[in-house]
DNA sequence: TCTTGTTCTGACCGTATGGTCAAGTTGAGT
DNA sequence: ACTCAACTTGACCATACGGTCAGAACAAGA
């Protein structure tokens, strides 16, 4: 279930390219790559192991070798998209004000949104089905996280420094917001005639977003 | 949850008002909640007819009398929601400005997330995993109807009614906003202390999401 | 009552899926 | 060269699923 690195790796002594361990790392990398792409595609119940496999470019054995379960497989899945998220905070809490903490953290969600859109997909696709393999997360590090930013929210508002605006429902609409493109990039897509956004269509986006809830929030 | 009234065993002799039709109608009406709860829950692929048909109260086989395949019984579920959100669109159509159009827009979406979560979840997996089934009405219905409101967003611009913003983008903040309080449900109620929002934190919710989006539109 | 079309249902079928296994192959340490 | 753990793989299995079918039960017109 969990990564290894477990009892004796011999010696984990490197020498010349990283030999046993980088080759796993790497098919690693190439099935949750894989896996992501199925499950964002299928969702969970329509994935199969076996087109994870063909995909990834291994026999669907070899596939449990390195995840025993399928829902093993997808656990990480979730886990690698939210810790991408997570990161993306790290603008927020380095700004000193909401106009740049918050433009910059709409910034990087949508970054995020264009550069890892199945990522995206297979939260929401977790979360709308009751979050049966993440609740624990939700429970610790989300709660956690989220109490953190609304504080710093309000810090803002009690210094005068944008509109009074629950701090949840703020989060909640950028979640959603950013998270709109990728989750639903295709309905965007087919509405934009077909093409997806272009660069200087992403760029308008990111523009046109912050510049609403920016004001929205009385910071502009 | 929750026995429908339908059933139909043996007894229940009822002739007088539309015996036949009335009775048939009745039950695909079940099956199409039952539908609509097990594919919101497991998606198309991690849903069984035989699910559903426990939560309809009938065998599998009379399920499959009433619904031929998997597929009809899916793609009627997803036109239902569709419909539901196009009729939300009249109250943006008899508004005479934008604050009281998309307020009362917001305050639509924001009712029907509440009464159909479940649907909203189907359209949500539905559009996620590229529209498959309902591809046709994004390219034409969807289409025409987005066209349309963008151009009555245009129009209050032009009459210096609300800030220019892209109508477009703004239609995808209202509906990203909206129906995450729906498709992430559940993740909002356990950041909610597990609890559901009670009557008053959903007007309060309305009020906190129109006031960010009127005045992010220079609208109030 | 008899007839006819609709509705209901248990039993059944072919297929696909997640997962297993035993028999290999490989390659780093000694 | 030898050893042994790490890795690879085709074949296999039990199960569950969507869907079918033959016939029973039922309603309603004649």
């Amino acid at each position: 279930m969990r990564d290894d690195e477990s009892g004796k790796r011999s010696k984990n002594g490197r020498s010349g390219s990283g030999s046993r361990a980088e080759a796993r790392r790497a098919t690693e990398e190439s099935i949750l790559k894989a896996a992501e792409t199925v499950f964002a595609e299928a969702g969970f119940g329509g994935a199969t192991m076996q087109l994870i496999a063909d995909m990834a470019g291994l026999p669907k054995a070899n596939l449990h070798y390195y995840f025993a379960t399928k829902e093993a497989l997808y656990r990480r899945v979730v886990e690698q998209i939210f810790n991408i998220w997570l990161q993306a905070a790290d603008v927020f809490d380095a700004a000193s004000g909401p106009a740049e903490g918050i433009g910059a953290y709409i910034d990087a969600k949508m970054e995020i949104s264009r550069s890892h859109p199945n990522g995206s997909k297979v939260w929401a696709s977790e979360v709308m089905h009751g979050a049966p393999v993440i609740q624990d997360y939700l429970e610790t590090t989300l709660r956690d996280w989220t109490d953190g930013r609304a504080k710093i929210i309000r810090r803002w508002i009690a210094q005068g420094q944008m509109a009074e605006v629950d701090p949840y429902h703020l989060l909640y609409m950028l979640w959603a917001t950013t998270q709109h493109y990728a989750d639903f990039g295709h309905q965007i897509e087919t509405l934009n005639g077909g093409k997806p956004l272009s660069d200087a269509q992403w760029e308008a986006t990111k523009a046109s977003v912050k510049g609403i809830v920016l004001r929205g929030i009385g910071v502009a």
